[in-house]
This record gives C-alpha cells, structure tokens and sequence, in this order.
DNA sequence: TTGTACGCGTTATCAG
DNA sequence: CTGATAACGCGTACAA
C-alpha cells in the first residue's frame, strides 16, 4: 500500500492533521516539527493522494481538451499552446481525442464530468450533442466550431470565418480566377458552413454564377480531399482553382493534383485554411487564410480559467486572422 | 452541489449502497427497484464521481504519457495509435509534453504518481531523471528512449537504433556516397547514441574515414536541423550527403537547402528516421528508417496493461523497421 | 501550537 | 434482497 499521511504522522509522532498543515503550508506550526515532518516524508517517500484530496476540497487541477483529430496539424499546434498555457497556471490535460465520432465526443464529454474537470475546452465535431441534454452548468469553452443547435449559452472562441472566406475568395479572384470550386466539410459544422457562406458571397458580390458543382463534400480529412481531386481529373473537370475549406483536404487534393503531373500554381491553383505549418517545407506550404491558433488556445484558456471563478458568464470572442501568400496561388493572366 | 448517490437514494427511497448496487450492477436487487433507481439517477442527471470512487477502489482508469514535443508528427502519431488502443480498452490519457525539458518531465512524473494513475507510458528526454530516486514500483513503460542510466528494471519498447542506422548507412554508400555527414542530438539520448554508433560502425566497414567534422549535434527540433546546414553553406562545407538522425532536423536541413536553391537530391542527398509523414505531400517525404510508430504504441499500451496484472515484470522488446523509398536519395553516378 | 472529529462520495463487509 | 457501517486519504472547524 502506498505511504499515507497517516504514516508519516506515526513517524513523527504527530496527529495527521499537523502533518497536513505542514505538507499545505496552511496554519501555525513550531519550525523544528515543520522540519521533522518534511524529513519523514522525504525518508517515507510520501506521495499526496490527488484523489483524496480533490474529494475533499470539491475542486481539481485538470482541464478536458476535447479536439476531433490530432492527426491535424492545426490541433496539434492549439494543443500545444493549450498545454504550455496551462502549464504555466498549475493545470493538467485529460487527452481526448474524438476521431471525428459524435458519440465518442459524448462519451469523453461523460467521463470528464465524471473526473470533476475544472473545465473542458473543445473543438466540437459536426452535430456535436455535447450541449443537447446538459442541464448542468458546465464550465465549458467552445473552440473553432461552435455547438450544434442548443439554447443554452456558451463560451467560443474563433475568427469571423464568413469574412476570412470572403477575404480569401476576393484574392483568388483577383488574381483572375473565376473557375473555383470548393471543397468543404459538413455544414453542420458552423466554421465550415460560414466559409461555404462566404465564398458564395464573395462570387455573387463579382457576378460569377454560382452553380451546385461548385462544391464537393468532404470529412476534414487527407483522404477525402485526395479522392475528390482524383475524380475530378478522371471526370477531367479540373477548375481554374480549388478551394479547399481545412488543411488536411488541401494537403490532400495538392497530392492527388502531384501524383497526376499537375503543377501547381502554373496549371491549377489551390488555396485553403491553415495551410501553413511551421514543421513543413517550407515551399509545400499553402496560400490561404492563417488562424492566429496561439492567440484563440490563450484565448480559450484565459475563458476557461476565468469562469472558474465566475461561472455562468459566458462571452464570445472572434480574433483577427491572417493570410499567407504560398507558392500555390499565382496571378492568372 | 453535485448529484451524488445519496440524493438518488432519498429520491428513491432506498439505502445509498442499494443505489450503489444497480449502477454498479453487483449483487441482487429487485427488477422494480432497480428500475426505479435508474430513472431517478436519470431524472436527478447523477454522475458519479470518479474521485471518490478511484478513492475507494485504490484503481484508475487513467494513463499518463509523457512525450518530449508534440509538435513532431512522430509523436503525434504515436499518441493517435496510444489513444486509440487504450479508448478501446476503457482507458483515458493525461497528456505530458515536457517539451524536452527533463525538469517538466519530473514534474509530470510526479503528478501523474499523484493522481494514481494505472500506468505510464513515457518517451524520456534525454539525461531523464525520472528513474533516479525511484524507490517505488511504478508501472512505467519506456518507449523510444531508455532511461538516463538507472539500475533499476524496466520495460522498453522500441527498434534496434544501432542495426537500423547501420543499414540506412549502407544503402547511401551503395548509392555511391562517401563523404557523409550527420546531424544526432544529444548523445545522452539512448536512441541518437546507437545511430552515431552505427553510423560509424557502418563507415568503418566500408573504410570511410572517421573525422570529427561528421558529426553535428542538434537538438531534435527543426531549428537546430536549419541552422546547421546554413552554417555548412556559409562556410562552404556541403557534403554529399547529410543524414539527419530524427525528422525534425531532416526537415530544418530540407529547408534550408531549398532556401539556397540547392536541389535534392541532385546536388545534395538527404536522409532521415521517420522522414515520412502521412499527411505531408508524397513529395516531400523524406527517404529512410520507419520505425513502426504504431507497432510500438500497441506494444507499449500492451505491456504497461499486462504490468498492472503482474507489476514487477518487466521485458523489453524491439520491433523490426522499415525502409522508405523517397525522392531524396538518388545514385550518385 | 497541536489534536480530535467529521465529512467529501463511494464501495464493501456484515447483519438481518 | 436490503440496510447500516466502516474505510479509502485528506483538509478543516473546533476544541484544547
């Protein structure tokens, strides 16, 4: 059995609530018991029970993080500055990665009210049910997307999304590119859905003509932006440009334009969100709307950590983003 | 306050350990009762606590896995196929990116003993202190890295560095290459110490003079991998090939290289471990050693399970690897 | 300054 | 089948 507090307080011979004092530098206590303890729990290699502890004091020192896939870069990056954030505050992370699946988001969202998190932050999937049926008030941050219908008011962080699309459609487009598709996720997911919104806009605000073949769906990943592309080669109806709403999709119709021979941007050009990550070559890189991910991960935990200790207020916050000009958008003429 | 199985009980009508009973589903209990206890816990939305009960029944369902820098796509993949395996298994993770910083890691190391969690799944930064005062019997799987010299047993997971480096070394000399220089980090790192090793084994068998000048010590971040090579350049001192011990810095070293124009691998050859990355472009993957990340992950959610079964039995095993074919080493001819 | 006693929410043991 | 009761390890109000 583990060493106990108990058990240093026989070493010493004091009661186990001295030695809890003493343990929290919390009361008065004569230095040299003070010592005596420390050396005994030392010598005993005392061990604090966290569990206990947090049974007791109703509170904890974990945050959940619940993302839809660490496979994608800009997650890994959000988690990163998350976890550097909350370091430095004294917080642990429960780990919690959803692959996408609603039902395993529901899950994890159980077990983190189960584990007494002391709050949770998340990039919901599309048609999240986090928030469907919570009547509880959950310290909860929403990030990148935010909960799928619910009455209930919550925590978000992110950019105007509609706008960056806008932004970005009107940069192709002045490049001299009319031809665009899109590819995008599920429109249940609002981030996805606002781009979509937005590019629509942005061709109707310039006159081009918007017609249903210019969108194709995919699922945020690699695979599904490497086969959209792919059948548009087979079906030879490769746009003037590809738009494509997430990094992974982008990476993906960059491989399957690659593996075809088709240059880019001389024969095609391809543009999306988060094409740039700061590990990668630097000339495979994407031109693009960038998300200030460091800014909303400190954003999120500022939120977070700040409605611990006002809970129920919630607010909202839409940061500024960036662009990068890549080597896969070139003026068309 | 919080649901708890008193207040189920009171609802009821019943005894709190009747309650406790049917959610836990041990011991007999009247059909009627057990539905009434069910659609009060419903109605009342009880979540149990998981302190108290890992408090009482001295077990955790919780993992911790400490990695020294998410930000590597290697780990990131690990972490994925960790995940994964120990979801299925009703496991949940709190993730420690020390950030290669052995102090973090001990700290890490330290609350994750605190928390009690079931197991430990760690990849050590190098000179790790984490097994120096051990006196107790962690459950702690290493993976990747082994400890910082430590005489205590442990279990290991992990490919056999010194052949793996011997055979990438080979395969570049049989491409024609002799002068070839490496990029290792720090060499109290188990891993970048057996490639050195069998990096010069390998030079040695081909009678490849060993100079010092072969050698550079990075940190295993892109940075170091960048800003080596573009001292090389600067000072006129290329080589035929670079071989760069980890992806990070084969990453940093390709960025550099493009930076300066020079081709890869016409006038320059580069390789690496763990150059490919699934979600990168294919043509930008860099040729060399694979370790089987998710081999590995499911060997070491293996053993740090059956460690809980049988704590004190420890192995150690080494998985074969693979070899990437990718468009950074050409035949120098 | 120190000790006693209680309770955090559960589960397990032991009666009934 | 069901209900007291103790105990997990800790922190704290209260008493001394």
């Amino acid at each position: 059995m583990r060493v106990t507090l108990k058990d240093v307080a026989e070493e010493v011979g004091l009661s186990v609530s001295s030695v809890s004092r003493v343990i929290n530098n919390t009361g008065r206590i004569s230095d040299e018991k003070r010592k005596a303890v420390f050396e005994a729990a030392k010598r005993l290699n005392y061990t604090p029970n966290a569990n206990a502890r947090e049974l007791k004091k109703q509170t904890s020192s974990t945050i959940g993080v619940i993302i839809p896939d660490i496979t994608n870069s800009f997650f890994v990056r959000m988690l990163k500055s998350i976890d550097l954030r909350l370091w430095e505050q004294g917080y642990n992370i429960i780990f919690c990665d959803t692959d996408e699946s609603v039902e395993r988001e529901l899950e994890y969202y159980q077990l983190l009210k189960e584990k007494n998190v002391a709050g949770i932050i998340v990039s919901p999937a599309s048609r999240s049910m986090i928030y469907e049926n919570e009547t509880q008030n959950i310290n909860c941050v929403f990030v990148d997307n935010e909960p799928y219908m619910t009455e209930k008011p919550y925590s978000f962080v992110s950019i105007n999304n509609c706008e960056a699309s806008m932004e970005l459609t009107q940069r192709v487009i002045d490049q001299g590119y009319r031809d665009i598709i899109m590819i995008i996720g599920s429109l249940d997911e609002t981030s996805s859905n606002q781009r979509l919104i937005g590019f629509q806009n942005c061709l109707r605000a310039n006159n081009i003509e918007w017609t249903h073949d210019r969108v194709y769906f995919g699922d945020c990943h690699y695979k599904s932006g490497f086969e959209i592309v792919e059948d548009l080669i087979a079906r030879n109806r490769l746009p003037e440009c590809i738009y494509a709403h997430n990094n992974m999709e982008a990476y993906g119709a960059y491989a399957a334009l690659r593996k075809h021979k088709i240059r880019i941007p001389e024969d095609i050009a391809l543009v999306c969100f988060d094409g740039k990550d700061p590990t990668f070559m630097q000339d495979t890189n994407i031109t693009g709307i960038i998300q200030p991910v460091e800014e909303i991960a400190e954003a999120a935990v500022e939120m977070v950590l700040n409605n611990m200790k006002t809970p129920g207020k919630h607010n909202r916050r839409l940061l500024p983003y960036g662009f990068y000009e890549g080597h896969t958008l070139k003026s068309r003429t």
